[in-house]
DNA sequence: TCTATATTTCTAAATATATAGAATTATTAA
DNA sequence: TTAATAATTCTATATATTTAGAAATATAGA
């Protein structure tokens, strides 16, 4: 396997998280309203189960992409700008 | 699934291609040195064989990140500046 | 034409990823 | 403490991707 620096490792998990039509939709939505959480998420994401949702979410915010801070039993997910504005700068508009 | 628009489908594309370490490192490459040929990368990433390097060159060139240029029966490869610039431009230093 | 070289395509295999239902965890409120 | 709700993790399966050897294609030169 070809080996990477670590400063292109975290570009290479950016990249291969925004290489799937899921998760690429749910960093724009939350690029256009901020602060939803998993459950709101499948309700704009017709066809997309929870579960599903929930594995995705953890590889946008593993990669940096996004945060998620818990209130409650609702956790709300939120853009990491720094990231965004690092990697996908092109989405920040 | 989930759709995309027109627009995000070459990201998406993008995303996906750099999403791979192989892939990344083939992109970092040819922009420190143009006009690479698989055979010349082929020595540069050792153990990467040639038939799958050009499987990943073929990649990047669909989704518009590589130009390719045959001259006799070497096929030069290159960077395309316009989709690294708007979609990657934190490697065009 | 025949041979050598560069590259790609074919094929099959191993590996990784996406998916969602079921089970689990965590928190709130009754 | 129990019930309800939100989200995650477990599990299994379907699908996609990566990989490379072998075969095929293309071009240049003897």
């Amino acid at each position: 396997m070809v080996d990477v620096s670590l400063e292109a490792k975290q570009a290479v998990k950016v990249h291969k998280a925004l290489g799937e039509p899921t998760r690429y939709t749910i960093l724009e939505m939350l690029i256009k309203e901020s602060n939803l959480c998993p459950a709101e998420l499948e309700n704009r994401l017709e066809s997309v189960a929870l579960s599903t949702l929930s594995h995705h979410l953890k590889q946008l915010t593993d990669c940096g992409l996004l945060n998620s801070e818990k209130r409650g039993t609702f956790v709300h997910f939120s853009v990491n700008w720094e990231t965004v504005n690092k990697f996908v700068p092109y989405l920040s508009h």
